[in-house]
RNA sequence: GCGGGCGUGGCGGAAUUGGCAGACGCGCCAGACUCAAAAUCUGGUUCCGCAAGGAGUGUCGGUUCGACCCCGACCGCCCGCACCA
């Protein structure tokens, strides 16, 4: 791991004489209590205005604020601000993902119970956040495992189920042998379970789905329709490719005769996106739970003992792909379609996925990655039949590698010569002309498995009878609330509601006979997926309200981590097709603009043991880095996500405690474009308390500034600098707000502090137009220290409610243009000329510049490119 | 394994999207103030070179009057992968 270099100053940290300049401390708490005491961030009911709906993916209320959460919300609040202040009506509401697995684990290892460890979180967090100063209209906070919130889930449920979009079918699970109990991903560590160690298998469960994939196409759609224009172009793409439609070509290999499949079935159906290259086929794979795989396992122990062993992989994509390709060959051989005579051996492959195509493939290791590996390990054909362009056929192998590219089908019969797109298509159609196939489309999305083994989530409202089968629970009868368990039920494996008699046995809804609740609860991905919703247009005697979900949706700007890039994304966009097919919602897209933030990152220190160090533990200075307790030397490890497991977190109290709000919502946005990853440092936190001491030194001595100049009335000096300067810098923070540069709007306020500090000599007039516009523009980031400068300088009212300033277009046009002249390329000189002036203009005054006339000496001028406003370029030689 | 992204001074980053590479901040250096230090203020700060000048945006190659930006190959790092949220 590479060593990184840090600063070697000692931290600054505020003492009192810094803080008789500005004390966040006193300043802070004054403001936030006025926003709360006037209600200042409540949602208005004018419904005249335009609105504005601008959400941060809510928390997970694991325990504490970090800096992560710091990050996402400091931006949406800016932009909450921002909109306020140009005439919107926002809503920008806060609250908690709050089912999840952490309590479940939290009462396993503490005996608290989930309920309350999570309710007592949210306190806490609340807390934390409100120290942020966010505008944030607390009045529409719920928590997902409020009943108040979970019972209209049910209801949707419900709903969904009328409307024919659940379904009850088969799916693996992670099981731990030993413990007994459903395992998540999370809990699956290199194979063995987190707690007992033991080896993971799949196993097969009865669960409910949400049949995603029917609205596979429309949701493929939107991505490139404009319905999402607003969305980064890279979540779209992860999007497309999760879906993965592909179009090919379900097709029949005849058995030969002789060899019969167990069962009596006399062929075997594939899917390929490649008929391009079926005259290089040299196997046939069937996926471990294929049909043909279970019935030849009936009457063979050793494709028994080898599904088994397949079996015995983890439900993780990346596991299945992980594992070394592995195959069980079936006393079977195929007829090759084209080829008169050619047999292909057929096979049970541990790569090959049932719930993709057909569950069954034909190999052509010439042309790709995982049949080549195969076909490698268990001596099979490798025929290449696509000539990539510029090869010679005598030459060209796959021996070692397959190649996957474009080129010119040859080796092929009746495809010889064709192109590879070419060749697909007469493939299928000779295909379908035999009546062996026919040409289909595939996604590989999957149908969204909502079923959880667990007891801190919102229970399914299903009730099972055996006679009626699976029935719904009756509406009369939500919510179907959580029952109360002890704390010490978490400490056996297994759901607890698995363990619940009293709350588990229930009288069938429809024929009253003795019938069990459904004991899974929903995947808290559900819970998410419509909680936006419920925040614009919460009532008590329904999911959502109509006519506000109608004013309110799609979310104008949401914003969050690029994790959620694809799985809770799509969820959401899912379920609000559904909701809208249920007559809730009038949109079919939540989020109409997308914002996906980086992370925050921070050094790692671990000590010479090799034990991760906090680092408040690890002070650093000219010795290098070293433990605060002992003085002994401490490794400085590389820049990564803040996590606990790395101990490289800094909680986001001790910050506001040391610097305030303003400094660390500040440092937050300042350093790195909001897109990318940003590294805590103390020392930038400490940039930026010394920033908000600045401006304050700035603001201090111009007390009433605002009361003594009338700003409406003409201006002085029309065209002084100063106000030059301040337009420039409102047109241009305004620009970087709106198109989530932060990083540049903070960037452009610093160089306007410089301009600003050193127009000594502008009129009064003019500097109090300057202030008045750098207060209300910091607001938004800064919103505290905003609110006591405008109160010093004389601003009316509050600065939260003070509209956006405006930059004139009149101060923003340039009157003359200073262009870099090159020669060759290179930067020789610079020109100052009117910024109309003629092209013809610009070449002369470049040529006769005496710097250009140096570095052109002795050559002939070929050619002057002008790129008017831009740069002089003179080729000579 | 598959999918997505990133790579620019000592550090975070900027570059109007093909037009002055290094805005702004941190750090560092020098000066002012101070008995002194911190804080604050002023100036400097990509690298090599006294200078003229040259080199330079992960590496190699290409397109162009002109490339951090576009194209091809490679290297390194990060994120997601359906039961973590």
């Amino acid at each position: 791991m590479e060593e990184t270099a840090l600063g070697t100053a000692p931290f600054f940290c505020p003492d009192e004489t810094d803080m008789a300049r500005y004390n966040p401390k006193e300043i802070e708490p004054k403001w936030r209590q006025r926003w709360e005491n006037q209600n200042a961030f409540a949602t208005s009911a004018d419904r005249s205005r335009p609105k504005y709906y601008v959400l941060e993916m809510f928390p997970y209320p694991s325990g504490r604020i970090h800096l992560g959460h710091v990050r996402n919300y400091a931006m949406g609040d800016v932009i909450a601000r921002f909109k306020r202040a140009r005439g919107f009506n926002v809503l920008h509401p806060m609250g908690w993902d709050a089912f999840g697995l952490p309590a479940e684990n939290a009462a396993m290892q503490t005996g608290a119970h989930p309920r309350d460890w999570t309710y007592a979180n949210i306190a806490a967090m609340r807390r934390e956040l409100k120290q942020i100063g966010l505008a944030i209209d607390w009045s529409k906070e719920f928590a997902t495992c409020d009943v108040g919130y979970y019972r209209w889930q049910q209801k949707l449920f419900l709903d969904f189920w009328k409307n024919g979009l659940v379904e009850r079918r088969e799916s693996y699970v992670n099981w731990d042998p030993v413990d007994m109990t459903v395992l998540a991903n999370e809990q699956v560590i290199e194979g063995k379970g987190w707690r007992s160690g033991a080896t993971v298998e799949r196993k097969k469960l009865s669960q409910w789905f949400l049949k995603i994939t029917d609205k596979a196409e429309d949701l493929l759609a939107a991505l490139d329709d404009g319905r999402l224009a607003g969305w980064p172009e890279n979540v779209r793409l992860m999007q497309r490719n999760w879906i993965g439609k592909s179009k090919g070509l379900s097709m029949k290999f005849r058995f030969v005769s002789g060899t019969t499949a167990p069962g009596g079935a006399g062929e075997v159906e594939i899917y390929t996106t490649r008929p391009d290259t079926l005259y290089g086929a040299s196997f046939i794979a069937v996926a471990p739970d294929h049909p043909l795989a279970q019935a030849c396992a009936a009457g063979e122990e050793s494709a028994a003992v080898f599904i088994a062993e397949c079996q015995k992989t983890g439900t993780s994509q990346e596991a299945i792909d992980k594992a070394e390709k592995k195959g069980f060959r079936l006393p079977l051989d195929v007829e090759h379609p084209f080829v008169e005579g050619r047999r292909l051996p057929v096979f049970i492959a541990n790569f090959i996925l049932m719930g993709y195509g057909t569950g069954a493939i034909f190999g052509c290791p010439g042309h790709d990655e995982r049949d080549h590996a195969f076909a490698t390990k268990y001596g099979l054909d490798i025929l290449p039949v696509v000539l990539p362009p510029g090869e010679n056929a005598a030459d060209f192998s796959v021996a070692s590698a397959p190649y996957l590219g474009p080129g010119t089908i040859y080796n092929s019969g009746f495809l010889n010569g064709l192109s590879d797109s070419e060749a697909i298509d007469a493939a299928i159609a000779k295909i379908e002309k035999m009546a062996r196939g026919k040409a289909t489309t595939q996604y590989r999305l999957r149908d969204w498995g909502v079923s959880r083994q667990r007891y801190w989530g919102c229970p399914i409202p299903a009730v099972h009878c055996a006679r009626c089968g699976v029935v719904p629970v009756p509406e009369r009868d939500l919510p179907v609330e959580l029952p109360e368990v002890d704390a010490d039920a978490f400490k056996t494996p297994g759901n607890p509601l698995d363990r619940l008699p009293e709350w588990r046995d229930v009288p069938c809804p429809e024929c009253s006979g003795a019938a069990r609740r459904e004991t899974d609860t929903f995947d808290t991905f559900i819970d998410s997926s419509w909680y936006f919703a419920r925040f614009a247009a919460a009532r008590d005697d329904r999911p959502v309200d109509k006519a506000d979900a109608d004013y309110w949706l799609p979310v104008d700007q949401y914003i969050g981590g690029i994790e959620h890039a694809i799985l809770h994304l799509l969820y959401a966009r899912y379920f609000t097709r559904a909701m809208k097919e249920a007559g809730y919602l009038s949109v079919e897209e939540p989020f109409a603009n997308l914002f996906t933030q980086g992370m925050v990152t921070h050094a790692t220190y671990k000590d010479a043991q090799g034990k991760w160090l906090l680092p408040e533990e690890v002070v650093i200075d000219s010795g290098g880095a070293r433990r605060v307790a002992t003085g002994e030397a401490v490794i400085v490890g590389a820049i990564e996500k803040m996590s606990k497991s790395k101990k490289n977190v800094v909680s986001p109290q001790e910050i506001v405690e040391k610097y305030g709000a303003d400094a660390i919502r500040w440092f937050i946005l300042s350093d790195s474009p909001p897109e990318r990853d940003v590294e805590w440092t103390d020392a930038g936190a400490a940039g930026a308390w010394k920033l908000v001491a600045r401006i304050w030194d700035l603001i201090e001595p111009a007390k009433d500034a605002l009361a003594m100049h009338d700003l409406s009335a003409p201006p002085p000096d029309a065209g002084a600098g100063l106000r030059r300067a301040t337009h420039a810098m409102i047109d241009a923070v305004t620009g970087d707000i709106e198109g989530f540069r932060f990083n540049k709007a903070i960037a452009r306020i610093y160089e306007f502090l410089n301009t600003l500090k050193k127009a000594e000599t502008a009129d009064q007039w003019s500097r109090a137009e300057a202030l008045s516009a750098l207060v209300r523009v910091i607001a938004p980031f800064t919103p505290h220290l905003a609110e006591e400068s405008w109160a010093h300088i004389g601003g009316a009212g509050l600065v939260c409610n003070a509209v956006w300033p405006d930059a004139d277009a009149a101060l923003l046009v340039k009157e003359t243009v200073t262009l870099p002249v090159q020669v060759n390329g290179k930067r020789r000189a610079e020109i100052t000329v009117s910024a109309a002036a003629e092209t013809r203009a610009v070449e002369e005054a470049a040529l006769t510049d005496p710097e250009v006339i140096r570095h052109t000496g002795g050559l002939t001028i070929r050619k002057i490119v002008v790129v008017p406003g831009r740069i002089v370029n003179i080729v000579a030689n």
